[in-house]
Parts: structure tokens; sequence; C-alpha cells
RNA sequence: GGCGACCUGGCGAACUGGGAACGCAUCGGUCUGCAAAACCGACAUGAGUGGGUUCGACUCCCACGGUCGCCUCCA
């Protein structure tokens, strides 16, 4: 079985192919780096870390690139603003988006390339573009020849005669061209050398130097939000594949949709934004992270604090099981046989978990196979204890599914061992309770959640549980 | 104006030409002194509307309505 993943370009499922090393290369963009990232950008940098993850525990070899863009026209705007050195603000702003990233748990990308650390191929490809005749130097700037490439508007599905460009094009031989470098202005405090004057990098030209230098031409999956496909993507088909002659640039498209509030996309012009840091220091990483995988990452996605909660919730039934699978290990009375059900479960669960997820990362079905084996788990603690060697399977299983989702952290074991003060209120509890003293029960019970235990009262007695 | 997408139960959300997953919420039950939590069970005879193709369509086609996106910075 392969894992197929829909392409912008075609259309269609396309089956991943390694590279000539065997590698699955994959570049997403990642951010500007102008301010702090908002929970609409954490979702390609989310979709596309489980992407690598699932891959990998599915035993290829992945390399993720999520590149930081950090020269560009909002940098400056926002430095000046706040009367900084463009710069700076920069690398501020880069170091907060890794830490407010790290807080999801993922891991990091294998590189994270930056602009500014990729001058020299950014000017030797536009070199090369020139060479070819499709850009041209304009007064210290220098532009692509949108017309000179023939498969543009591929990608976003549109032909050159329908697009109504803007007036911008002074300098332009035509309004469709777009700029690959920026002639120096003063109003800018960074600039780079290059053979046509100083100046800085145009949007898109750095994507395509980027990936190239970590990727090579051709690798398996480029993607990002679907607002990419077009202009940004769209140019870097141009600029890659018109540098070298036609030669594939990337083989699948993958675009995320967008994240909305009331209604309407979320995005930092409109200013409907939440930081992604406010959301994971709220709800945690676990949440956030089930909030995206819970839906299909080409369907856009309602951002509200219901979403988050439901998340929540979904989240704790899942604990809830592993919780349960722990205690049952745990209980001194072993059971001696395997039960056929949640035999049948786990074999279950695992075929439906990766149909889902190599039908075009089908997260959605992915997780609704874990709560099908979690049901099952609950109904057979529920009717008694199996065999201790199956439960260990089982609890081994469905962490490892859930790892694949970067959902390991519900099964850490949760400590539910209880400081003596709060011993010593649950057994004068107990004893107000023979006493039938239920009032003074009720209070020291409040008392015992104050603490940060919650009581269950089972059949063998009361027991205290961690609060999550 | 050009291009495109979507419309599934109270909410969110999948798969699929022939049985409408999954989560939340709700309701009923088990347990409990009562709760809470946990667990179990029930919950769309129907998939925006109207046509068409088909033995058969939520699933394909057409029209209409609605929502939204891109065409300018945007994940």
């Amino acid at each position: 079985m392969t894992v197929r993943l829909y392409s912008t370009l075609t259309g269609c499922a396309e089956p991943l192919h390694p590279d000539v090393n065997g590698v699955i290369g994959i570049y997403a963009c990642g951010p500007t780096v102008y301010s702090r990232i908002h929970i609409g950008n954490a979702r390609p940098f989310v979709v596309f870390s489980v992407l690598k993850r699932y891959l990998e525990r599915r035993g290829e070899r992945c390399r993720l690139v999520i590149n930081i863009t950090d020269v560009n026209d909002k940098i400056y705007d926002a430095a000046r603003a706040e009367g900084v050195p463009s710069t700076e603000l920069a690398e501020r702003c880069a170091r907060q988006y890794v830490e407010d990233t790290d807080m999801l748990g993922l891991g990091r990308p294998d590189a994270e390339p930056k602009v500014t650390d990729t001058m020299d191929e950014i000017v030797a490809l536009i070199g090369s573009l020139i060479e070819r005749g499709l850009a041209y130097p304009a007064d210290g700037d220098v532009y692509f020849r949108v017309a000179a490439f023939p498969g543009y508007g591929r990608l976003s599905g549109r032909n050159l005669v329908d697009m109504v460009p803007g007036d911008d094009g002074d300098l332009k031989d035509d309004p469709l061209d777009f700029a690959l470098w920026k002639g120096y202005k003063e109003s800018e405090d960074a600039w780079w050398d290059s053979p046509w004057g100083p100046g800085r990098p145009g949007w898109h030209i750095e994507c395509s130097a980027m990936a190239e230098r970590e990727l090579g031409m051709g690798f398996a999956v480029h993607g990002g939000g679907i607002d990419l496909a077009f202009p940004h993507h769209e140019n870097e088909i141009a600029q890659s594949e018109g540098a070298h002659d036609g030669v594939p640039f990337a083989h699948v498209w993958m675009h995320n949709e967008m994240l909305e509030l009331s209604d309407s996309k979320m995005s930092k012009s409109i200013g409907n934004i939440a930081l992604l840091a406010d959301v994971v220091e709220r709800w945690g990483a676990d949440t956030v992270i089930a909030y995206f995988m819970q839906s299909h990452y080409r369907s856009r996605l309602p951002f509200s604090d219901e979403r988050l909660r439901d998340a929540e919730a979904a989240c704790d039934r899942i604990r809830n099981a592993v919780r349960a699978l722990d205690r049952a290990l745990g209980a001194p009375e072993a059971g001696e046989s395997n039960d056929p059900d949640l035999m049948k479960a786990l074999v279950d669960a695992r075929q439906r978990f990766h149909e889902a997820m190599d039908d075009d990362f089908g997260t959605p079905g992915a997780i609704a196979a874990v709560f099908d084996l979690v049901r099952v788990i609950n109904q057979t603690l529920d009717r008694g204890r199996p065999a201790s060697g199956q439960l260990r399977e089982v609890r081994l299983e469905l962490i490892g599914l859930l790892d694949m989702l970067g959902l390991a952290g519900l099964g850490d074991p949760v400590d539910d061992d209880a400081p003596q003060d709060v011993l010593d209120l649950l057994a004068a509890r107990e004893a107000a309770r023979v006493e039938h003293d239920f009032a003074s029960a009720d209070a020291l019970r409040d008392q015992i959640l104050a603490r940060g235990f919650e009581l269950r009262d089972g059949p063998d007695g009361p027991e205290v549980y961690a609060s999550s």
C-alpha cells in the first residue's frame, strides 16, 4: 500500500515518490517573521510535521524543510513602526516563532533555512533566469517574464488572458511580470549586493532557492496554505522549472485550507487572529494538535472556544482509556485469557488507521479508528480483566497509533499518587460518610478537589485522580 | 467582472454509486448518601432546493439558492 496525497497541480491523489537517495523531500512554506504567529499559521506546521512523522513511523526516510522568510516588505514596515532595525526585528520574531512552535512538542523540521542565509543561491538563480531570457533587469530591479514561461497558471488553474493585474508595473514589460530582485530604496535599512545593484530579493524567489538547495529539484512534496497557490507557488514553479529547462520542481503540491473565525478566514490583515502561543498556553499542545487532526487538512476549519473544548473532551476520552488500562495493569488480580473482541478491535484499528492515513492523509478517519479501539478497550475492561500480556500489547499499539498523529502525549502515565495531606482529607471524608455526616464529607471533597485531585466513588471505595 | 471550492444530525466532521464513520452536546441507564467523574446505550428513513443519468445516488451530470476563497500582502 502506498501513500497518496492530493495534488493541487493535477487535481488527483498522487503516489509519493522518494528521490534517488530514497528520501521523501517535503518543503513547506513557513512564516514571514514580522510578528508572532497565529493559530492559522500553525496549521501547516502541524500538518507537515505530522505528515513527516507518519511517513517515518511507516518506515520511510523523510527530510522536512520549513523556511523562515526574514526579508520582506512587511518586516521593513513593522520595524520602522517599532523604531528598530529590520534585521533585529526579523531575528527576534524568528526566535519567537521557534519558541512558539516548540510549544507543540512536534520537534523541529530537518532544516529551517532563512532568506538572509540564501543570498548567493538567490542571486545565482536570478542570473540563470536572465541568461535564459526568462527575466530582465530594469533600473535596479529584475523581473520575471511571465509570458516567456509556457506553463504559467497551471497550478492555480488560470490562464493569462483572464487575469486582471494591478497597475503597478512602471518598470515592467508586462503587468503580469513579477519582481525577482527589488532595487535599494531609501526607506529600507537592509540590502545586499547583486550584479544588478544593491537591493533585496522579491517574494517567491527565496523559496525556489532554498527548496533547491535543501532538497534538489524534483522532490516529493511542496506545500503550504492554499492561499499561497497563487501567486507564490505559481511563481516558484515558473522560476525553478524555468531555470532548469522544465525539470519538475516538486511532484505533489499539497495545500492546507484556512482556519476561519466568524465565517471568514483568519488573517493578519483582517486582524481576527489568535496567537498560537496563547492558544497552546490555554488548551495544551495535545488539544491543539487533536483540534487540527480531527478535521481534514483540505477542509476549512472553524476556530472557536467550542471547537477547542470539543477537542479537549476528545483528548480526555483517550487519556481516560489509557488510564483505565494502566489501572487494570496495576491491579493485583490478573486476568487469565485474552479477550477475542479486543484482539479483533486491535487488528481493525490498525488497518483502518493506515487506510485513512494513506488515503490523502485522512487524519479524521485515523482518529475515528483510535476511538473505535478506545470504545472496545472500555467495554472489555468493564466486563472484567483480560490477561496482562494483552493489556500491554493494546497499550503499546494505542500509543503507537497516537504517536503517528503527534498525540503520544495522551498516553503519558498520569501520576495519581496523592500526597499525604490529600490522603488524610480522604480518610476524614470516609469517616464523615460512615457517620452519615454528608455536609462535612462534601466539604472535605471540595478541599480535595482544591488540592488538585478528583474523587471518584467506585464499587471498591473512593479513588483519587489527579485533575487534568 | 474572471477562476474555483463548499453546502451531511443540535454543533463539529469523515467515508462512499447499493449498510450515513467518529467526537462533542442531549437523553436514558450502571455506579453513588447525593454528586462528580467514568462506563454503557439511544440519537440523521436522510445528506441546501429542483431536475436528470442509473436496476439503484448523499455519492455522477445540469440548474437554482446560499456560503466562502483566490485574482493585492496572507499559512
